[in-house]
DNA sequence: GTAGTAGTTTAGGCTATTCTAAAAATAATG
DNA sequence: CATTATTTTTAGAATAGCCTAAACTACTAC
């Protein structure tokens, strides 16, 4: 640690380094080498040294004892990494046969390995979609954001109708468990009844009733229809 | 070098080693670490010291001073990441609009990254294929190899109807010049006038004439029509 | 504001993969 | 069969990513 060099940016772990700050940074201000150890499964220590590497590198701005924040080239080469996952799993539902649970694990290896003439090739088939198969928007080529509002199952009011959006999930246990249920993009929603003490939630979908627990519907979003919300 | 761990075949060298030694054995009885050493384009220490920990992991049998050969189960992992190169560039070029040309070296990453799942769903897809998109012989999942009698080009007799077989090279500037000229797999061929000196050779490539240099020919391997070679 | 706790960083290490330079063994040559 | 020349191996070193244990900061609660 004499002597440091700077990381670069199209290793694995540069990779899914940056990808977890930026999903950490919506959520909090600067991130933290504790909550990045967690989402990396990684000791605090490797991420210290990461964080260092990365600064030198000028991808993120690092201060000791407060955390991470992405540069602007940092961001640029995130977004870059996400829009090849979502491509990825996109790709792999709709024309390899994959179940949504599958996907995640392998578009985390392929993201890495795939060259930008393939995700050109991908973007092209699947016509520049903008979503992944879990309702994630797909950053564009330059790294736009199509923004969407939407709001979290267990915060949607009882008897507005709405429809599924997001399944935020990457545990194929939990989605399989969210499909077994009957939740898939875009089928229509409401909630019936809600028990309290974080009870069980009974919903309408697609018109046939179901009851989940408040748990796993922490992982569903939703976007209500035509302007209610709010 | 006192405690040295084997080597696990999950990796990428490990991989990449192995199909070295697999490609080379065919030519030679063992397989010396020089040779190893330029095929990889890595120093031949290196390949020593990968020697001696796949040797641990009994994925080849070594012996200083005289190279390495491939054990049972070494074999058997080659294979498997031969399938998987030669299942993916098939892919590229069928589903995902590649020329022959670019195939290759997206492969060379892709068949470490990809799961058995992923190559299960390419099998399906291109209904269990047998040649990939060089002409070379994919392997079944069961190591099975499909045998082909082949001649190169510059062995052809003058007048004797072939088809070409396989463009046998990984050099994008190589199979670009061969698809330039004309040669496709399966084209019917046929020589015409071989210039002495090593000199270029005019053929008929389904009945165009075309002149190609020996070198490059020499990348060309083609099947006679109906028995007459031997 | 000081003590304690929770979160971070430093110190020191380990492995896989690579390298160069030097030594040793094999192969080729007369 | 000696002497070269060519290969191959050993020695020693570097780097990226990781880890654990110990030291240190920063925040929290009296
Ligand atoms: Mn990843
Ligand atoms: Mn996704
Ligand atoms: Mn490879
Ligand atoms: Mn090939």
């Amino acid at each position: 640690m004499v002597t440091m060099r700077p990381a670069t940016a199209d290793s694995q772990s540069v990779q899914d380094f940056l990808k977890a700050v930026y999903t950490l940074q919506q959520k909090m201000e600067r991130v933290s080498t504790n909550a990045l150890a967690e989402m990396l499964s990684i000791s605090a220590p490797s991420v210290t040294d990461m964080a260092h590497r990365m600064m030198l590198a000028e991808l993120v701005n690092y201060e000791k004892y407060h955390g991470v924040r992405l540069t602007e080239t940092g961001e640029r080469e995130a977004l870059r990494v996400i829009r090849r996952h979502r491509l990825i799993e996109l790709y792999l539902v709709t024309d390899l046969g994959y179940a949504l649970h599958e996907v995640h694990d392998e578009a985390e290896q392929l993201e890495h390995a795939v060259s930008d003439r393939f995700i050109a090739a991908l973007a092209e088939k699947l016509d520049h979609p903008t979503l992944d198969p879990h309702g994630d928007v797909i950053p564009a080529i330059d790294g736009t954001f199509h923004y969407r509002e939407l709001c979290k199952l267990t915060e949607l009011p009882l008897g507005i109708k709405a429809k599924v959006a997001c399944l935020t999930s990457n545990d194929p246990d939990i989605l399989r468990h969210l499909m077994d249920k009957g939740f898939t993009l875009g089928s229509q929603i409401e909630i019936i009844a809600r028990d309290p003490f974080d009870g069980p939630l009974t919903i309408l979908i697609d018109g046939k009733s179901a009851v989940v627990g408040c748990t796993a519907a922490t992982y569903i979003s939703v976007e209500q229809d035509k302007g209610a919300c709010k």
